[in-house]
RNA sequence: GCGCCUGUGGCGAAAUUGGUAUACGCGCCAGACUUAGGAUCUGGUGACGCAAGUCGUGCAGGUUCGAGUCCUGUCAGGCGCACCA
């Protein structure tokens, strides 16, 4: 029988799908496994082959762990909001649910193709009412939650309320957007309206004025992540800060749990470390600084306390608020002019310029420790949005200050022995300070930092700082509060109404609040998002439904909020929502969780690093903190698979001409590298013949060919429609089957690697494929499968490859697995094995990489059964053992010859024997033997000297 | 600038984790079967050398009986962060 993968693949399709064999239970009796793919944003392009290399990754292990007796979650959905849904129906009018749509229908078909073991009763779409409802329940629960500093958890808002009414702020350690101070009877005497605006500075999900992204080019704010070197990271529009109102989620309020955390999860380091990096933990001191001639005084952030007799000048952020208050009348003309200045840079050109710009604001501050009068200047090297929006300038010590005072001729003080500062600054942390203070000064309390080592003189003056009460140690964060509003239409909508400027959450009974219709997706004409356009959209507190607009009385009808959610929202807790997807009652009912808890595998890209993995880990921490959630971290086992890349094939063709010159001969002449579409080029030959065909103005193209070959040239670049290099998994499938595809893409590297999609290999699998199957079948197309029992070589094959395919499966080393099935199964031939108890277990090891031609042999075979249900086999190292073994002889480390010993000898058996040979004088001559090493079953080292 | 990762044949990549470097596949070469081959099968394929042999894992050192693997330095490429005080 030939392998017809085609025939056999679309039957044992429909079989699965009409058993429903992927479809899932929580089954006490089994212990539970969940493997998740991190689900696609269902773009118009349908899937190529790069998508598909993680969810084949994951899938194998799936398959494998069912094999085990997991009881396996594997679900599959659709990250539906996306910015392309929203673009097209700006250009087009398509309402992007039905675009949206559509191109799922297309995923779908596609990710059936290839033979996924998904549940898809599972599936969600971010763009579903009854998924997004739970979107915006957690919002909801966010807004009624506050973060304690004391206990690190979320606590609902009423416990804040109470300890206001009580205490006021006294005795508060609370995450919050700043620092306040309100007794309780301040508090009790406000106004509803005062409370609620006291509240958004606590609340863990809040409206917040804040500097943003903002991105004219696309009509909305971004999240820093979203925004790389100044422009969009979708369409690369230019970004500007700008302060606005929008929704924010205090995740920096879980910096330090976000950092914790990550030592307790098997992520890559890589990853951990970009996680790292992105909380930006840095310990330091926060110093207290009088303004000379004030009762004013401000607050500066400093990893280098030692430093603080190297102090020349202080710097503010432009934004800061200390400007106005710290300048002079003298001053405020050039201030003004500065900060207008600063206001219309944009970000790009603040990163491109690096030009060191500021301003003197007329003020000195005085230093605590030497009373010093120090000049106190605005520039916007200085961050608004990091500790305390000011510094203290240590020019010696630090490259930024050091530009800053050679533009304004500031004096640079050296604090470390032997250093020198005329050309650049000092910036590492180590050697001998001195200078602190300098001879002949003196310092408070006789404070002298002189003699010590840098890290010593940090830690002295954090201690002294506490002391004497001048500030106190301060750990700060760089990861910022995460802005939760986009002014786009497709998203989720915020499930809030505004009632006198002040945000209410409309009834958790009402959720979900759906998305509204509107006439145009663009921005309204007054600027406002385009929800703006929407007719019926305003809040009937009493009814508890959306009304007509022009019902809004400010009385019992008001506006609703016309942002939306970013694409974060929806994929920061769905993984949980797979777990009982249709639970209308809650995101997913308590004892499902606890059966399922987290996610034990998760496969996706690292681009996701600083954005999706962060969110949700921050979501789901959430989540835990209210009881929503039982496990603290969602994603156990995080495996990132590499991106597939585009080979692009080249055409060179002689300028001016339409005549193309083959690759090995384009140095003669003068030539224009063109991409040439991959689908009429084999093996770097170009098909003649099509290229003509191809496009017209190549139809009568010329050739100048080598060896009678035109011969392509190729690089590795990004997959892409523009440069003819997209491989559409479809056309493999249709030409080797779906089968041989999975095959493929695991044996093209470990999966974690980048590599270019190099369809020149695919036979070579396609082979191994059709090998195996022939195993099955004698020459008239039989099954020959027999009951005889094997012979010794056959069984040690078989063995030999459960040994490998099980221990590479828990590494996911899936490639050095089919190379060693590739091996099993050339031996199995030449062995003329047709033995049962050796092609039996050899199915069950296919069945996870090659799923259908393995349920096809499993059936031919005579199961009832299908063969995912089939245990997984066990090796018995019997089996792999030698009569002998082959040692190679070395002396003193270099190999001389070999012998033959028997698999059970003694070391002192193997020394001998390794002497004993004919060579074995010839190379001791002249020599003294010191020492005889026995590696086990692989060398006999024989030193010498 | 700081942090992380990777350097092995013509190519994708292996190497029992310190033990015969280059498994497996592609490509290439030779042969078989063929009217034919972008089919199938068999054998060969790191470099130099007629050979015995010598040299070979980016480069330079080191530890070791023995290093692709460990250590130090260095170069190259990739990724992340980047006026974060």
């Amino acid at each position: 029988m030939d392998y017809n993968f085609t025939e056999i693949e679309a039957r044992w399709r429909q079989r699965w799908a009409d058993e429903k064999v992927y479809e899932v239970k929580a089954d006490e009796s089994k212990p539970k496994y969940y493997v998740l793919s991190m689900f696609p944003y269902p773009s118009g392009a349908g899937l190529h082959v790069g998508h598909p290399l993680g969810y084949i990754a994951a899938d194998i292990y799936a398959r494998y762990k069912r094999n085990k007796g997991f009881n396996i979650l594997q679900p599959m959905g659709y990250d539906a909001y996306g910015l392309p849904a929203e673009q097209y129906a700006i250009q087009t009018g398509q309402h992007p649910a039905i675009t949206t749509d559509k191109n799922i229908s297309r995923y779908r078909e596609q990710l059936d193709q290839i033979g996924f073991s998904f549940d898809w009763s599972r599936e969600v779409r971010t763009c579903d009412p009854q998924y997004y409802k739970w979107t915006q329940w957690a919002f909801q629960r966010m807004f009624d939650s506050f973060y304690c500093l004391d206990c690190q958890k979320a606590l609902p808002i009423v416990q804040l309320v109470a300890h206001l009414s009580e205490k006021g702020t006294e005795g508060l350690h609370v995450a919050q957007s700043q620092e306040l101070e309100l007794t309780a009877q301040q508090w009790n005497a406000m106004t509803e309206r005062e409370q609620q605006e006291v509240l958004m500075n606590y609340r863990i999900a809040y409206l917040g004025e804040t500097m943003v992204n903002w991105c004219a080019g696309l009509g909305t704010v971004l999240a820093n992540d979203e925004v790389v070197d100044g422009v969009s990271v979708r369409g690369g529009f230019p970004v500007e800060q700008r302060k606005m109102k929008q929704w924010c989620l205090r995740i920096s309020a879980y910096s330090q749990r976000l950092l914790d955390g990550l030592d307790t999860i098997d992520w890559s380091d890589s990853i951990k470390e970009t996680q790292r990096n992105w909380i930006g933990r840095s310990e330091g001191a926060e110093v207290r600084f009088q303004v000379k001639d004030s009762d004013e005084s401000f607050v500066i952030f400093t990893t280098r306390a030692d430093t603080i007799f190297g102090v020349t000048f202080m710097v503010l952020a432009p934004e800061s608020e200390l400007v106005e208050q710290l300048t002079t009348p003298e001053q405020q003309a050039a201030v003004a002019a500065y900060l207008d200045e600063v206001k219309h840079r944009t970000e790009l050109d603040r990163m491109a310029g690096k030009k060191v710009t500021g301003v003197f604001t007329g003020s000195y501050a005085i230093n605590p420790f030497t009373g010093d009068e120090i000049p106190v200047w605005v520039s916007d090297y200085v961050l608004a949005g990091y500790g305390t929006g000011a510094i203290m300038a240590v020019p010696a010590h630090d490259s930024r200050d050091y530009a800053f005072a050679k533009t304004f001729n500031l004096p640079i003080v050296p604090l470390v022995e032997g250093c020198d500062v005329s050309q650049e600054s000092f910036d590492a942390k180590e050697g001998i300070v001195t200078n602190s203070p300098a001879a002949g000064k003196s310092s408070l309390d006789g404070f002298t930092l002189n003699g010590l080592s840098i890290k010593e003189a940090i830690a002295a003056t954090k201690r002294f700082v506490e002391e004497k009460g001048l500030g106190r140690v301060k750990v700060n964060y760089r990861l910022r509060d995460a802005i939760f509003s986009r002014q786009r239409y497709w998203g989720e909508p915020f499930p809030v109404y505004y009632k006198e400027g002040m945000p209410y959450m409309i009834s958790e009974e009402s959720l979900p609040l759906q998305l509204p219709e509107v006439d145009k997706f663009l921005p309204t004409e007054t600027g406002e998002p385009p929800l703006g356009n929407a007719k019926v959209w305003a809040w009937d507190e009493e009814a508890h439904e959306v009304v007509d607009n022009a019902r809004i009385d400010h009385k019992r009808v008001f506006p609703l909020e016309l942002s939306t959610m970013p694409g974060f929202a929806g994929s920061s807790a769905y993984y949980l929502r797979y777990m009982d997807p249709r639970n209308d009652e809650a995101l997913v009912a308590p004892d499902v969780d606890a059966y399922w808890k987290d996610v034990d595998l998760y496969v996706g890209g690292s681009e996701h690093a600083t954005g999706h993995l962060i969110y949700s880990r921050f979501w789901n921490k959430f989540l835990f903190d209210i009881g929503a959630s039982c496990v603290e971290e969602p994603f156990k086992k995080l495996v990132n698979q590499g991106m597939i890349q585009g080979r692009s094939n080249f055409v060179y063709r002689i300028k001016n001409t339409n005549t193309f010159v083959s690759h090995g001969l384009k140095a003669q002449y003068d030539v224009t590298p063109i991409h040439v579409d991959i689908n009429i080029v084999q093996n770097d030959i170009l098909d003649v013949e099509a290229f003509r065909n191809w496009r017209p103005e190549y139809a009568d193209a010329e050739f100048v060919l080598e060896d009678g070959k035109y011969v392509c040239g190729w690089a590795v670049e990004k997959m892409s429609k523009s440069m003819f290099n997209v491989a559409n998994p479809d056309h493999i499938i249709a030409r080797y089957g779906a089968d041989t595809l999975r095959l493929y893409e695991m044996f093209l590297g470990p999966i974690t690697q980048s590599k270019p999609w190099d369809q020149n290999g695919i036979d070579g699998c396609a082979r191994f494929l059709r090998r195996a199957w022939n195993l099955y079948f004698d020459k008239e197309g039989k099954l020959a499968v027999t009951d005889e029992a094997p012979i010794k070589e056959s069984l040690k094959s078989i063995h030999k490859l459960i040994k490998k395919v099980s221990q590479d499966m828990e590494e996911m080393s899936y490639n050095t697995s089919i190379a060693a099935f590739m091996i099993c199964v050339g031996e199995l031939a030449s062995q003329k094995c047709r033995s049962r108890a050796v092609l039996e277990p050899l199915v069950v090891l296919l069945s996870p990489f090659t799923p259908f031609v393995a349920c096809e042999l499993w059936q031919l075979l005579g199961h009832e059964e299908i063969v995912f249900d089939a245990p997984w086999p066990a090796w018995d190292e019997a089996y792999l053992k030698e009569d002998t073994v082959r040692m190679a002889v070395s002396f003193s480390g270099k190999t001389r010859y070999t012998i033959d010993v028997p698999a059970d000898a003694t070391n002192d058996e193997v020394e001998k024997q390794a002497l004993g040979h004919e060579l074995a004088s010839r190379y001791l001559e002249g020599k003294q033997l010191i020492k005889i090493i026995v590696v086990p079953k692989r060398i006999v080292n024989i030193v010498v000297k």
